[in-house]
Formats: C-alpha cells, sequence, structure tokens
RNA sequence: GCGGGCGUAGCUCAGUUGGUUAGAGCGCCAGAUUGUGAUUCUGGAUGUCGCCGGUUCAAUUCCGGUCGCUCGCCCCA
C-alpha cells in the first residue's frame, strides 16, 4: 500500500481519456446492433471453476494471471479475466440455450494479473461479440465483418492487418498436434528453454516463438494444411471465400495460434504495429467445444474481444461536450434569475453552466475556460427592463434580448 | 515470474562533475480592467528532487533496497 498511488496496473479514466472510451463503445455497440447483436452484462467476478475448468489449472492464464482471492464465505473467486467464459455460464445458468442463435456484445472491465506494458493493464477494458448456435462458416464471416466495420468506424482499420489462420477441427488438430511433437522431439537440442517447456504444454505455441534457434528448427516444421481434414480444409476455405465477397482483405498466418483444446477453425486478430509489442486491437475465434467442456450441450461458438484502451490510444480526438451557454448573474437579484434561466434552458435543451462566484470579469473568464458557445449576463440594469445582455463568444457580438425570447434566440446555439 | 531504461512543480522537461537560496516553458492565481472572455502587459505561488536506508562534514546528485512507470521476455485462455 503506497500511500495515494493507485494499484499497479490501474488507472483513472480522467474525463478526456473516458471520452475516447465511451467513443469506442458507443460506435461499436451501434455497429453490433445493426448485426442483431443485444447488449448483455455479466458480473465481473465469478466462481474460480467457471475461469479455471475451460482453461485449464495448468495454465500460465490459472496459475499466475488471474486476481483470485477467497471471499468472507470461503468462495474461490476470480476476478474475469475474459468475457467468454462468463457469457457461456450465463448462456447455461438461463436455459438459453433454448434460444440459439444468441448474438451478444458486451463491454466492460477485465482483469489479470500481469505486468503492465504499454497498452496492457491489470485493469483493462475489452468490447466482446459472441455467436452462439451457429456452426456454419457464414458465421465466422460476419463476426469477422463486424470486427472489421467497428474499427472502420473508428478510422483505424486501415493501420491493421487482419491475420486470419485455420485451428481445424479436432481430427485435424489431434493428428497435426502429434506430426509437431514427434518432429520437435528430434529436435530437442536446437529448442529455446522456453519451447522445451511448450513442448509440454502447448506444441503450437513453438510456431509462434521469436527465438532465433527456434525460427531455425520451425523452418522445416511440418505445415497445418497437409494435416487438415477435408471438412476442415472446405470449411476454411468458405471463411475465405466469403471475406473475399465481402472485400475484406487478410493475411493468412499459419503461426496464429490457440492453445486450448475447445478452439476450433478460425483464429484471427486485427494486428497493429503502432502500439509496441501489445499489437493485437481484436482477436478471437471459433469455440465449437467449449459449451460442452462447461457442462452444457455441445453447441458451436464463435467470438471476439477487442481492448478499449488500445482502440483509444488509435482513433482520432473525438468530439468535445457540447458548448455550453454560461449564464454570467450580477448580484442577487441577477444570481435568482440566473438560476431558473438558467434550469429552463436545460429543460428546453440547451447544455447550461452558471458560474458559481466572483465578478463579472472573473466570470467570464471561466466561461470561455468553458468553451462556452456565448454568455448570458443578467444584471441589475437588465433586470429592471426584463432583458439579458447575450454575448456570442465566437464573433464577439453583444445583443439586449428580451428575457421571454431568450429561448429562441438561443436557438442556433442549442 | 524474468531482464533493460526511467522517476525533479499540475503537465513537458532542464540542472546539480556531492556544497548552503533547485530552474524554464505551459498551466494556475492576482492585478492592469470594482459591467465584459479569448489577445497583451505586470506580479505571485509552485516542490517530501518517488519512498526507506547506507556512505559522507555535507546526498536531489553516489550505493543498496523498495514502490511506480516504461520497453522487452513469458503468456494472452
Amino acid at each position: 500500500m503506497a500511500g495515494l498511488q493507485p494499484v499497479r496496473g490501474t488507472q483513472d479514466l480522467l474525463p478526456d481519456a473516458h471520452r475516447r472510451h465511451r467513443a469506442v463503445i458507443e460506435t461499436a455497440r451501434g455497429i453490433a446492433a445493426r448485426y442483431g447483436y443485444q447488449e448483455i452484462a455479466t458480473p465481473i467476478f465469478e466462481f474460480t471453476e467457471v475461469f479455471a475448468r475451460p482453461i485449464g489449472v495448468s495454465s500460465d492464464i490459472v496459475s499466475k494471471e488471474m486476481y483470485t482471492f477467497k471471499d468472507r464465505g470461503e468462495e474461490e473467486i476470480t476476478l474475469r479475466p475474459e468475457y467468454t467464459a462468463g457469457i457461456v455460464r450465463a448462456i447455461l445458468s438461463n436455459g438459453l440455450t433454448q434460444s440459439l442463435p444468441l448474438k451478444l456484445f458486451a463491454s466492460g472491465p477485465m482483469f489479470r494479473y500481469e505486468r503492465p506494458q504499454k497498452g496492457r493493464f491489470r485493469q483493462f477494458h475489452q468490447i466482446d461479440v459472441e455467436l452462439i448456435g451457429v456452426a456454419q462458416p457464414l458465421g465466422d464471416v460476419e463476426a469477422i465483418a463486424l470486427g472489421a466495420e467497428i474499427l472502420d468506424a473508428l478510422g483505424i482499420l486501415k493501420r491493421t492487418v487482419l491475420e486470419l489462420n485455420t485451428l481445424g477441427d479436432t481430427a485435424s488438430r489431434a493428428a497435426y498436434r502429434a506430426a509437431l511433437v514427434s518432429y520437435y522431439d528430434g529436435h530437442k537440442g536446437s529448442l529455446s528453454e522456453d519451447s522445451l517447456r511448450r513442448l509440454e504444454v502447448n506444441p503450437l505455441r513453438i510456431l509462434d516463438s521469436k527465438d532465433e534457434g527456434d525460427k531455425r528448427v520451425n523452418a522445416e516444421a511440418p505445415a497445418f494444411e497437409a494435416y487438415l481434414t477435408q471438412e476442415a480444409h472446405d470449411f476454411f476455405a468458405k471463411v475465405r471465400g466469403g471475406l473475399d465477397a465481402l472485400g475484406i482483405a487478410y493475411q493468412l498466418n499459419p503461426r496464429l495460434v490457440r492453445g486450448l483444446d475447445y478452439y476450433c477453425h478460425t483464429a484471427f486478430e486485427f494486428v497493429t504495429t503502432d502500439l509496441g509489442a501489445q499489437g493485437t486491437v481484436l482477436g478471437g475465434g471459433r469455440y465449437d467445444g467449449l459449451m460442452g467442456i462447461m457442462g452444457g450441450p455441445e453447441t458451436p461458438g464463435i467470438g471476439w474481444a477487442a481492448g478499449i484502451e488500445r482502440l483509444a490510444l488509435l482513433i482520432d480526438e473525438p468530439a468535445g461536450p457540447q458548448r455550453p451557454i454560461v449564464i454570467v448573474p450580477l448580484g442577487e437579484a441577477g444570481e435568482a434569475a440566473g438560476l431558473t434561466i438558467a434550469q429552463s434552458l436545460r429543460r428546453a435543451g440547451f447544455s447550461v453552466d452558471l458560474g458559481y462566484s466572483g465578478n463579472l470579469s472573473r466570470r467570464m473568464k471561466r466561461a470561455d475556460k468553458l468553451n462556452a458557445r456565448a454568455a448570458i449576463i443578467l444584471g441589475d440594469n437588465e433586470l429592471a427592463r426584463q432583458v439579458a445582455t447575450l454575448r456570442d463568444f465566437d464573433s464577439g457580438e453583444q445583443v439586449e434580448v428580451p428575457l421571454s425570447e431568450l429561448e429562441a434566440r438561443l436557438a442556433p446555439f442549442r
């Protein structure tokens, strides 16, 4: 505990940063709605089991990256490190498997106990999309198209590359995995320490290693293509065909992998080179095996998540708040009149601020700092004649307006 | 969890080869203007030099630890 410091890896979202986050969320929400997605929210913490079971206790995520603790009732609780498991749990808890297909949108905070870096925090935020109950490649295409359209609307699609791969079906994966293990077993002497560990835990990950020695070994490694079943091959061809039809560009990346067995077929990431090592801004894939692992009926699913912080770093400055009309009262009578005038103007739809103290010069300065569109000056001079002085901050022009006409005269400033 | 860099005012940073009163710009406050903002001029305050300890006559400066940030590794389900 270090005084007034926030917990490591957490941050305050002050108004400017929060506006960026909101721009990301609202853009995504609006477009997802056009694709037929409905918004839901799930708890930010669950029983640890919800995340641990599908992920596997041996993985790094469970062993070192989850925020896990016991609550006062001695229950094992984990702050959600991702959306999918919690949403799937919610679907099963609420019997929504009777209402397939489901198209769900969500956004909110996630928690991972890891070392913070640029664009990587312990509490961060994601937008998330899940399409449950669609086994056809059309679902993959639509989910990716939705992601691409959101990135485009945010003005950052052109700063990213869509990387695409297939993980095949269960039979393809099993055959490929066996071939890889057999190949790497014959090259153990050339593998890095990390990759020797990966060989035990997650051999596909070796393909993505940044170690130079590993890269040389990988050059000769068997390719997944040869191990794809006809069915998996056709599925991937249809996904690519759909993307082509929509004019969505992509790069095949055979090293784009997922470790867990319930992932299958399509894996994709929109990546950028503008964020250092944290290049992925939106990533997802198909997880047909997840519902079964979590105890529900076997149900196909595909989804993606995007990091709001990372997107917020990339977008252009969003529009600021609506420029207010500022009431500048002079004296007690002016303040009394200003209070009621401000309220009626707000009810009429204007953004109105009411300075709280100071002389005229001081209040005018504050109004300017608020980026005011205009000021309404209410002094004894004005009130005696039932008028207000209206000053346009852009033109510098100033006119007297009868109080009864104020609302109409302000219409252009709404 | 592992390795590198950094930490001075609200912000961006300079500086002290260890020396007594630590600086700039921006921002902030006040005045010129007690009925007029943005411009201009004048003045003012910025501070635990991250924190704790060590060395020293003397530490913001050197050393160690710690916290935080940052870049990378691991990992990203």
